[in-house]
DNA sequence: AACTCGTGGGG
DNA sequence: TCCCCAAGAGT
């Protein structure tokens, strides 16, 4: 690998850093001694994988009041944990960082970076970010910011996480020169800021360095990842209401939205064939909307049905007092249709005789 | 090694 | 509207 030396290279990236640097809740202000909270850090990075720093700000700070330690957050039970992670995705990073408090609180941090790539929801990325930014380990940490960074800087061609291994060897000499905690945070910050998909060139310390500029290959450097077509679904979001309770499916283990509670949902076509009067449907219905996933889009078409009793729910099911709805986390899509209960003037219309789409949801749900 | 896992912001 | 991407990890 014919790189430049990166001590050199990067040096312009510490004095940048220290004039830009954004003031985050779980930046430490001496960059040069370990961190004072080792677990603010190790929470911060786990909120920040593929989550923007803007949209983790005020769950961090939420978190850290509700949940101060490793210990706190240890004896915490599930629904609580998951409740302070409502509405920031990929909630297995709620079990995964209450699951490393239980480690930490029980046996202490780990003394190296194999001993924290052990912990549950640490990767290579998140590991050596927590080395370097809470403990100065001289870890390399490449996430998609320093990817791009990187491979611009050294006009590398194709996919740069190819090139992982190379990237830390050449890396690390300049973690232990400029500081691994500054270098860690100014790449990235580097990465967020200026770096970005389409680049700010003019406002970069190392526009002179790079490679990519020098070439004005920048807008195909690092090249757009593939994706693949989200499956298309169609359902029904459905709030059965009886003697003040509502049903909901309790958390299930795995799969999306594992961990927190959901409303039991039918596929639209399973709904229509079996409705004795397929013509009532649309009038119990509020107006629907597109949902969607990293993977999926499902159309969802919420709908609120009265019962004058309670049913047998079916294994997985659970009638909960209306009261305590607002205690139970639930995924944006969940959320959105228990706002629709709660918001006056937004009932739907009532059908003439809903007693038909009542007993077909009960033979589906119950 | 693809695939899965949420949600929000920006072009 | 659509596509890309975001301080990725586990399977």
């Amino acid at each position: 690998m014919p790189w430049p030396a990166a001590p050199d290279l990067l040096a312009p990236l510490a004095p940048w850093f220290g004039r830009v640097r954004r003031d985050l809740p779980w930046r430490a202000t001496d960059l040069d001694a370990p961190h004072p909270d080792p677990y603010a850090v190790l929470v911060s990075e786990l909120m920040l994988q593929q989550t923007q720093v803007a949209t983790v700000v005020p769950y961090f700070n939420r978190w850290l009041a509700r949940f101060p330690t490793p210990q706190a957050l240890a004896e915490a039970d599930e629904d609580t944990v998951h409740k302070a992670w409502e509405g920031l995705g990929y909630y297995r990073r709620a079990r995964f960082l209450k699951a490393a408090a239980v480690s930490v609180a029980a046996e202490g941090w780990p003394g190296d970076l194999e001993g924290l790539a052990q912990l549950p929801g640490l990767g290579p990325y998140t590991a050596a970010a927590v080395g370097a930014i809470a403990f100065q380990w001289p870890a390399p940490a490449l996430d998609g910011n320093a990817f791009r960074v990187l491979a611009r800087l050294l006009l590398i061609e194709g996919d740069p996480k190819i090139r992982a291994a190379d990237l830390r060897t050449w890396l690390a000499p300049a973690l232990e020169a400029h500081g691994p905690s500054r270098l860690t945070q100014a790449i990235m910050e580097l990465g967020a800021t200026v770096c970005a998909p389409t680049p700010a060139c003019g406002a970069c310390p190392l526009a002179d360095a790079c490679a990519a500029r020098q070439a004005e290959r920048t807008g195909e450097i690092p090249p757009a990842g593939k994706r693949a077509k989200p499956k298309e679904s169609a359902i029904w979001l459905v709030a059965m209401e009886a003697e003040g309770y509502l049903l909901l499916h309790a958390p299930a283990t795995s799969g999306l939205l594992a961990g927190l509670w959901r409303w039991p949902t039918i596929e639209a076509s399973e709904l229509a064939s079996q409705t004795p009067a397929p013509g009532l449907v649309p009038m119990l219905a509020w107006p629907g909307w597109t949902q969607v996933y990293t993977h999926r889009r499902e159309a969802v078409s919420p709908l609120h049905l009265r019962l004058g009793t309670r049913f047998q729910a079916a294994e997985g099911l659970r009638w909960i007092p209306a009261a305590d709805l607002s205690a139970l986390p639930l995924g944006q899509r969940d959320q959105r249709l228990r706002d629709l209960l709660a918001t006056p003037g937004q009932t739907p219309l009532e059908a003439p005789d809903p007693a038909a789409l009542i007993r077909a949801c009960a033979t589906l749900l119950g």
